[in-house]
RNA sequence: GUGGCCGUAGCUCAGCUGGUAGAGCACUGGAUUGUGGCUCCAGGUGUCGCGGGUUCGAACCCCGUCGGUCACCCCA
């Protein structure tokens, strides 16, 4: 019989490396919640129908990387993205008419059915945030300055912001028709790829790492010289709320991003690519002013971004180094027993993290698995100590030892560690 | 979807020009009666990814297949 495996691309996180994915997303979701962003939670699976008006129908993702399903007369689709979702849910409940701003949150698994390589898998983790009701260009800068400090805590080198603006539909409707003018004549120079994209989706050739669209594209018009006096003043003012917050960022005006929702403000920030590899994509975001409305909603712009965990958790430097266990209890002798499992529980009541040998086996190698769980305290309960009602208690870290009475080890046990800082509370953020 | 590389114990890998397999780590027990981390001793497992072919004989050569990985495309 074979063997049952883990679906491609789909990966088991164990224990061992859980300890860094809680730290990243500890330090995410403080970051936001000091800038008053609350939590929300969509469902994993929405109409496919969603994702084809809010993605774009000719891009990628919809294209070919949905994994979609049908189900009785529903076409449904385990989610590629959050935003989409997001936004029905803020349709769905007229939360505009509760408040004039809202600040969403979110994190938890994505689906696109790519092939798999570093940092990208088809099972994949973002963490991302939404303003609604904002048109910026203040809350765009606050956004971007925050990513920036985000990544810093969390220790990632070679952070790379780069910035754009897309401008409104307007903008990008005769920037458009601009650049397949231009285009047109030179298709034959441009990849078959591109080829492709002249027809469907032009703007995605200005980010295409072909030689030949490279060539073809460096003389093209560019983007800026189409913004209406809006676009550009929204712009400029993002610009210096970053310069005045001193946060480093390039403009780079060939950046387009593959989601067909976004105008104006467009950003992108990269970690260290010797690390990341390919994917050297941390954080996407941008504005996405007409969205609410083209999901049937009311007219209110919005701004967001998703940032990847596992790619996270490759830049990140820190590390987890939480004990799993504050105190082990051990039973010499199958009378102790009971005794042992008592013991641990008077100690868990206290908050002591705390588990009983519940092998047995002799006090040697008791010890040595103790030690091996890094225990910082070991309470030995043996034929004598039964007898007696006392525990021996041994401090695994400072290599002192002592005899007390049973009733009043939890107490002691619980100053002893707490005065070493090694509770559960104490963990890293 | 396309291409490169790889596939030997739980993990990291060794195995010379073909003679059916090893190390380290990890794990478990022990080194005189109830005391860890260091050291020493002992212990186990492999359908050598799978299937076929060549050969007296294949982990090693050939073909196929599956899986992994990296890159392209695109993205987080």
């Amino acid at each position: 019989m074979t063997p049952l495996r883990a679906v491609k691309g789909m990966n088991d996180v164990l224990p061992d490396e859980v300890g860094r994915w809680q730290r990243v997303e500890r330090v995410f979701a403080r970051t936001v919640s000091l800038h008053g962003f609350r939590e929300v939670r969509t469902p994993y699976v929405e109409p496919t129908a969603l994702f084809v008006r809010a993605i774009g129908e000719t891009t990628d993702v919809v294209e070919k990387e949905m994994y979609s399903f049908e189900h009785h007369d529903d076409s449904l689709t385990l989610r590629p993205e959050a935003t989409a979702g997001a936004v029905r849910a803020y349709v769905e409940h007229g939360v505009q008419a509760r408040e004039p701003v809202t600040r969403w949150w979110y994190a938890g698994p994505m689906f696109r059915a790519e092939r798999p390589q570093r940092g990208r898998y088809r099972q994949f983790y973002q963490v991302g945030a939404e303003i609604f009701g904002d048109e910026g260009p203040g809350c765009d800068a606050e956004l971007i300055d925050m990513l920036a400090g985000f990544l810093g805590e969390l220790a990632v080198p070679g952070v790379e912001v780069l910035v754009n603006s897309l401008g409104g539909a307007e903008a990008r409707a005769r920037y458009r028709d601009a650049l397949v003018e231009y285009l047109t004549p030179r298709a034959a120079s441009l990849s078959a790829e591109s080829q492709r994209r002249l027809q469907g989706n032009p703007l995605r050739i200005l980010d295409s790492k072909d030689e030949r669209d490279r060539t073809a594209v460096r003389e093209a018009p560019t983007l800026d010289a189409f913004l209406d006096a809006g676009d550009k003043e929204h712009f400029e003012k993002l610009r210096s709320h970053l310069d005045a917050l001193g946060t480093p960022y390039s403009v780079d005006t060939r950046l387009v991003r593959g989601l067909d929702y976004y105008s104006r403000t467009l950003f992108e920030i990269k970690g260290a690519h010797e690390k990341l590899g390919a994917g050297s994509t941390l954080v996407g975001g941008g504005r996405y002013d007409s969205l609410v409305a083209d999901l049937g909603g009311p007219k209110v712009p919005a701004i967001g971004f998703a940032a990847g965990l596992e790619r996270l958790l490759i830049a990140s430097e820190l590390q987890a180094t939480a004990r799993a266990t504050d105190a082990v209890v051990l039973p010499i002798g199958a009378a102790a027993m009971s005794s042992a499992l008592l013991l641990a529980r008077d100690l868990r009541r206290e908050g002591i993290r705390c588990e009983a040998d519940t092998r047995g086996g002799s006090l040697k190698s008791q010890l040595r698995r103790a030690n091996a769980l890094g225990a910082r305290v070991v309470l030995i309960l043996g034929e004598s100590e039964l007898a007696e009602g006392m525990v021996q208690v041994k401090d695994l870290d400072a290599h002192t030892e002592e005899r007390m009475v049973r009733a009043q080890v939890p107490r002691i046990v619980l100053d002893r560690l707490s005065a070493a800082s090694r509770t559960i509370d104490s963990e890293p953020p």
